[in-house]
DNA sequence: CCGCAGAATGCAAGCGCTTACACTCAGATC
DNA sequence: GATCTGAGTGTAAGCGCTTGCATTCTGCGG
């Protein structure tokens, strides 16, 4: 058994009958101690049960081979596939990953992106561009490297793994114009706080004002990612004098609560009312009409930041600048527009 | 502009006038310094924008403030909603979560477990009692406080936060029971690395055992949770010379693959086929019947888990143990068994 | 048989922080 | 006026590890 307080490196040195240091080199430069030597270390390791103390190692290499995420949150699936594909890429290049979630508020984020710099991380990946230029100034002064994911929006000199949200909203739109859809509304995350969310809309915008439509007259409904949110957001929608025949929504969370809405308010789908969503999330070709909807490739934007982070970490000077395409996913749920 | 290194404690120090002792006062128990030093203190620190060194913190305090959880998979929303509320928890308490998934993969949580404390996490939280004994050595070795989640079938010194899986699965087999049927099937996970599902299982057979069936008639698929791979059990199910008239499936994602299949050949769902699923995830009323399912108090599991492992990690003796209660949700896919 | 290169190991200086203990200095107490 | 008290501060000893440099040892060429 171990004694009373957990065995140092002195106790492995002590016990193999040599250095600290020839203990130290077994364990990170094993090639560097002779065979013989090494073997008696290795012996005397198991016996202690010895494990390197982890803030002595952090103290003395200035770095603690951790970086650190803010997402939004973790509750929704939208996230968790991304960072899940992004978690075992790190763990593959031996990093490991501490997790926060900002519940999409600014000052939540800004804490959190605090404790984690106190809490040692070394890098960091953060969802979104947008938040006070006092947060960047902090990064840059701690010097700790950092990239930003979901969009492709943010500064030259920054490093960011996303795709183009309003382009993919505007494509999207351009289709629902191509099937005879004049009167949209978008259901969308509140805006306020979110680039993408407000990305999105922006590419709504931009393609019914190309169509030669006001963009100003589009409804748009903010509320969370949430089912019972969504539907009722349809319910005021429809209250409108002229109704939408389209409903574009900002994620297929929101999208499948609309369909329900509509479908419960005796409303076809997509016959008398198309739905759209983002993202094609797993359940988007459970409900029924399937959801139409934009493919972000998640997995491999979590992949991609966590190589960008790790180049980062390496001191790469040239940040990556990485943009996934995105595609139409056309399923049920959007077709011509009434008659 | 900070140096060109990382500014100091001693940096501040000598800046504010005091010695370093004092200013680690300032920062650690500012009431014992006298308001006019503290002063003097905390602006030195605004002015080289100094942040503690954290490995040298969790050097000489010999506790990092990081807790680990180890989690079979963050991909789907099984455990992300109680993995959040536990986040939420912890740092509501001021601890920070590092993050490893084990991919339901026995020796990759073992190495996720070591490398995790090799990170210097504090205490654990861990999915499921079923591991190698070496891992439990280890973890008592470094005396390493720990919590298990999503079952209540550990060692009475073990603190746990779950539910009754078997229990739960043999009330929504004897429902069913009830309402005629006596053919069952059931997709599990598979049962190798995963007590959890095999103890649903076992709740399965408990109770046709319990109505006078012979459990060992039971037909068992083993597949991911993915809507696919129910879907191709489903196919296999039906083709047995007596097939089953409810499939009891052991997560909504495969209850959602298997009635979708179920329904892509022909079969009426529940008036021709039964289904049931297990973890009430959100999609579970999306999908059409909605699912008939057991409900997982996931979120408070994740708050209760964390306040657990807080109590461990302040050293309480007594180990929480907590069993959550899970209640069957009736929807539209079970439904008596046909004539 | 000497000298020397190269391999193996040890010595010891920190890394940046906390904290036990010692010290100083008012003001209160006798 | 001597003594005591306690608040405020400083001194310095580590915490457990890595690593530059010094030292020792080995075998080989001359």
């Amino acid at each position: 058994m171990a004694e009373s307080a957990l065995p140092t490196l002195e106790d492995v040195a002590r016990l193999a009958g040599v250095s600290t240091a020839t203990v130290s080199r077994c364990l990170n430069a094993p090639e560097r101690v002779a065979s013989a030597t090494r073997e008696r270390v290795e012996n005397a390791v198991d016996t202690l049960g010895y494990a390197p103390n982890f803030g002595a190692r952090a103290l003395v290499m200035r770095r603690t081979g951790i970086v650190g995420a803010v997402i939004p949150t973790l509750a929704s699936a939208i996230f968790s596939r991304g960072i899940q594909a992004f978690q075992h890429e790190l763990d593959r290049a031996g990093w490991t990953l501490v997790l926060a979630s900002s519940d999409s508020n600014r000052e939540t984020e800004a804490r959190q992106i605090r404790a984690l710099i106190a809490r040692g991380v070394d890098g960091l990946f953060l969802v979104g561009a947008e938040r006070d230029e006092a947060v960047y100034r902090f990064l840059m002064q701690r010097k700790t490297p950092f990239v930003i994911g979901w969009t492709t929006d943010v500064p030259a000199d920054q490093a960011c793994v996303g795709f183009d949200n309003a382009g993919a909203m505007e494509a999207m739109t351009t289709r629902a114009l191509s099937l005879g859809h004049r009167r949209f509304a978008v259901i969308s995350a509140p805006l306020a706080q979110n680039d993408r969310a407000r990305g999105r809309v922006a590419g709504v915008r931009a393609a019914i004002a190309r169509a030669g439509l006001d963009p100003d007259t589009l409804a748009i409904e903010e509320v969370p990612y949430e089912l019972g949110a969504a539907g009722d957001a349809v319910d005021r929608l429809l209250a409108a004098e002229a109704a939408p025949t389209v409903v574009m929504c900002g994620n297929d969370v929101q999208a499948a609560g609309a369909i329900r809405r509509a479908q419960q308010r005796g409303l076809r789908v997509p016959e008398d009312l198309s739905i759209t969503g983002f993202d094609n999330l797993e359940h988007a070709q459970l409900v029924d009409p399937a959801i139409t909807t934009v493919d972000v490739p998640h997995v491999q934007m979590g992949t991609r930041a966590a190589q960008a982070l790790v180049e980062a970490l390496r001191g790469d000077e040239q940040p990556a600048r990485v943009t996934l395409p995105v595609s139409l996913v056309m399923r049920g749920s959007l077709g011509p527009a009434p008659a």
